[in-house]
DNA sequence: CATGAATGAGCCTTCATTCAT
DNA sequence: AATGAATGAAGGCTCATTCAT
């Protein structure tokens, strides 16, 4: 009976934390104009205003783990994919698909990550900006051992990497914002050959 | 006397403006964590608090006008270095070349329009997609002349010109913020060779 | 057996009464500055936040019961002190003495009775007044029948039993908070002296 | 007319700044469980909550101050008084009479100073014993001087002071919440000759 | 026109108390 | 009875905007 109890409630509180993150995800997606409080994201909880310190130490500890907790969802993602292929190319390639594919089917999650958000103290945006130097570095990891393999030519490394990072953020802005492209496939596969081509790889 | 005084006026209440202007410009490329009071931007343009609101509506108002006033600038400066020249290609190179050149001189022109601002309400940030948005119609205009002189080959354009911009975006506030390459032109160079491959232009 | 579990039950409860008077004490004599919240001073009794409310009716009761217990604790000690003589100076210096080694033996019990507590809401620095009152009032009987005895001169014996036990409280709090004198001796027999005097004790 | 101006400005903000701490002294004064809100100030000063904070760093500052100011005021009562004469005795005699005269003329002045305040926080009640502390330093100073002319026996001279102070709040205090004596020059008298017959002051 | 003091809604956070388990 | 999570009223403070001078 006790261990029922214990195990009720920590499923409980489980659910609540999760939706407290559930809500703070909606309402920062919504990003414009919105009223970020923590009442209001409590409200949306469906939880009082005190209820929300009993799982986050304040506002910031909430952001801080809503963007960790996308960014680590999406690494995952980009990992499990990566690991279907050998070849570096097809890494970069799943890489891209699964990152488009991922941004597209979870918009809000593209909106946190992708997105800088105003309503958000600093020490937050640099969150983002290490984020995406994050996925820089992997991409530059991918780089270095294409042209250790003469598959790509010389280049700055770092900057090709940025670039590529880049053109991704950009274009799923983009298309989050203004609406997804009308010939998706089209679309998508010239955001690919940009970035391979832009590599320099040679295209048979 | 009487019209002397009037221009004084005129030019008096034209200098209020652009001090204004040129204390939030300041004020906001300082960007991380400081103070965007109003009451911290009339100080710093010499003026009372209440004076500020003869000049502009509101806070929005203000940040509006920077925001387009540095838009302005930049596409001045584009538009004088592209004609100088008649290929398209080298136009696009121009572009490029004035837009790192611009950016890296005047680092907080590069802040103000590149990164989205915390401190800034939401209806801003729209804003700032509003100009990229600009930035990427202006890039499809050439890239569909090149694709129509068959310079090109076949690709949505749309994307190519958003993927072009965030190569920019993403690398130019590289530079800002984490320091510009050791080996600035080989970084230049790749940069600009990323984006021409990138829309495949025949490497000669 | 069914009476063994009563009994124990009703022991367990005095004992978590008991522990949470001692914990309140202990929080409370801390005094300056500490968090004194009932989440503390249960934490600290080891038991549940909400448990505390099974045994007080709320925060001010809990006080009220600390002060009182410390009080009749004192006066405990006074009596029994007292009961040793028969002469009213020698039972007036005993309660002097004994008041003031209780005191710096036992601090915290100094400190809850003697100072006022910021942390605590202001009803209850009206009890502490009254317990002040009542330290007055003994000590008026005693100089009524100093008086009655010819044993010290005419006076406004509230205002002397006042003063006199305002030379405790200020001198003993002083101790308390910086530190006890060099020559405890001689600091001990100038306010036993000092109080002696100002009723008008002839000094043989 | 723009002196005039000026004049007219500074001297409403005197006021402002002035009806803040009335404001501020008349609600501590009442002590007893009111609502010593900055809101509460700010509303009985007939100013806006954000208005308190043009003439007050926050709420510590402005108790900080209230307190600052009656303790001036009073020191400079007793300073004056004692001006008068010359013979330590009548000195410190002055000093009491004038004490008591000045507490019970303003009673307020007495409870803020006297009390310490449950409402506020502790570094203020800091301040509070600061101010004692300095209040027996003075006394210590005649005490001294009264002993090195032999006019009082051997004695703690610390001890003696603390304890003279100790009689001063104790009563004041008394006769503030509890209403004056009955035979108020009686009850004056006691209080003083206890102090001076305490300290071993010959009576003629 | 210019000023800058005044406004007050709104934000984050704490904590005494309640209540479902 | 015991638990401790949940509640929500307050509190101190900020800042975009207004308004009397």
């Amino acid at each position: 009976m006790v261990y029922n109890k214990t195990e009720k409630i920590i499923e409980k509180q489980q659910n609540r934390k999760t939706r407290i993150l559930k809500a703070a995800r909606e309402i920062l997606e919504k990003g414009t104009n919105k009223d970020t409080s923590i009442k209001a994201i409590a409200k949306k909880a469906g939880i009082a205003t005190g209820t929300f310190y009993l799982y986050f130490a304040d506002k910031e500890t909430l952001i801080d783990t809503v963007v960790k907790e996308i960014y680590v969802e999406l690494l995952e993602i980009i990992k499990e994919e990566r690991s279907k292929y050998s070849d570096i190319f097809d890494k970069l390639e799943a890489s891209m698909e699964i990152c488009i594919k991922t941004f597209m089917k979870e918009k809000h999650l593209a909106k946190i990550l992708l997105e800088h958000f105003p309503e958000v103290n600093n020490a937050l945006n640099c969150k983002f900006t290490d984020i995406e130097n994050d996925l820089i570095r992997f991409t530059k990891d991918d780089l270095y051992e294409l042209r250790e393999q003469n598959l790509i030519p010389d280049q700055d490394i770092q900057v090709s990497a940025t670039a590529f990072v880049g053109t991704f953020r950009q274009v799923i802005l983009s298309w989050i914002n203004s609406g997804e492209p009308v010939d998706y496939d089209r679309a998508y596969k010239t955001l690919i050959q940009y970035n391979l081509r832009g590599l320099g790889k040679q295209i048979k």
